[in-house]
DNA sequence: TCGAAAATAT
DNA sequence: GATATTTTCG
């Protein structure tokens, strides 16, 4: 708890509940190194100054330093960055969103880490990732259904502090109740199925990027080889909008940097 | 691979 | 000290 946390407590209520509501589509996080070689390191979009300050209130700094690891260029194949420390993945909110979202469309019965990642199309979100998150997501629930409430503004004390960022995203009603009857999901439209239904090995779906940084990259890294990216069928439900970027920020409060402290934050890029 | 608990880090 | 995220274990 310190400063950073403050400036976020002054603002995340801001920006959290996006009118945009949950759209599906695919987001991707940006290495610094990508981001530099991209050009794209610092976007002056004023839409994402806020977020971006808010996240880096302190101060982050992209550094292209230490990428070396992932950013090998040798491309394909490769799958070395794994047993590297990965820095703690901060999850914004509108990183959580995007967890929410593929929750949603997957329904609660399918959303297990493996296949929530694979929906979120993250570039550097692991399993692991989203299986922790995934855990306390499922405690947040809980929670909230314990008092059953609107479960929205209008609660009565149902804002804990202790779930900023759960609070960040609204919950699909179908989460909250244990009614049964319908425990799926139901959505106007994305077949999941087929977006799920596939590449069984999706691994690291690191670094490299093929693309040059002409024109823009909607979904450059993305799964290895072989795997064609898009294959929603009927409705796309791309709506190629925000853009994320994830970035390694240094953690350049604490001095006793005994391990360069790096973490992964993730902020948006683009506009929506 | 999933999920819960324990361990760490911030 | 509390919380967020990671790692370990079944």
């Amino acid at each position: 708890m310190r400063e950073e946390d403050s400036n976020w407590f002054a603002r995340w209520e801001e920006e959290l509940p996006s009118p945009k509501e949950l759209t599906p589509l695919s987001q991707t996080l940006i290495t610094p190194n990508l981001a530099i070689a991209f050009d794209i390191q610092n976007t002056p979009n004023p839409k994402i100054s806020p977020l971006v300050h808010t996240l880096s209130s302190a101060e982050f700094e992209l550094n292209s330093a230490e990428l070396g690891g992932m950013a090998g260029s040798s491309g394909v194949g490769d799958e070395p960055a794994r047993t590297q420390k990965r820095p703690r993945l901060v999850w914004t909110p509108e990183l959580h969103k995007r967890f929410v979202d593929a929750v949603a469309q997957l329904g609660i019965k399918n959303a297990v880490p493996k296949t929530i990642m694979q929906l979120m199309s993250v570039d550097g979100l692991t399993r692991e990732n989203v299986a922790s998150h995934l855990q306390k997501y499922r405690l947040y629930l809980k929670r909230m259904q314990g008092f059953s409430n609107s479960g929205s503004v209008s609660g009565t004390g149902v804002d804990p502090a202790t779930d900023h960022l759960f609070a960040s995203s609204p919950v699909p009603a179908h989460f909250l109740y244990p009614g049964r009857g319908n425990s799926d999901h139901y959505m106007p439209f994305v077949p999941v199925a087929a977006v799920v239904g596939h590449a069984p090995q999706l691994q690291q779906q690191y670094r490299h990027f093929g693309s040059p940084p002409n024109g823009q990259f909607e979904v450059p890294f993305l799964p290895r080889q072989s795997q064609q990216p898009a294959q929603r069928m009927g409705t796309s439900v791309h709506s190629s909008s925000s853009h994320v970027l994830l970035s390694y920020v240094e953690e350049l409060e604490s001095a006793t940097a005994a391990n360069g402290r790096k973490v992964l934050t993730l902020f948006p890029n683009g506009d929506d």
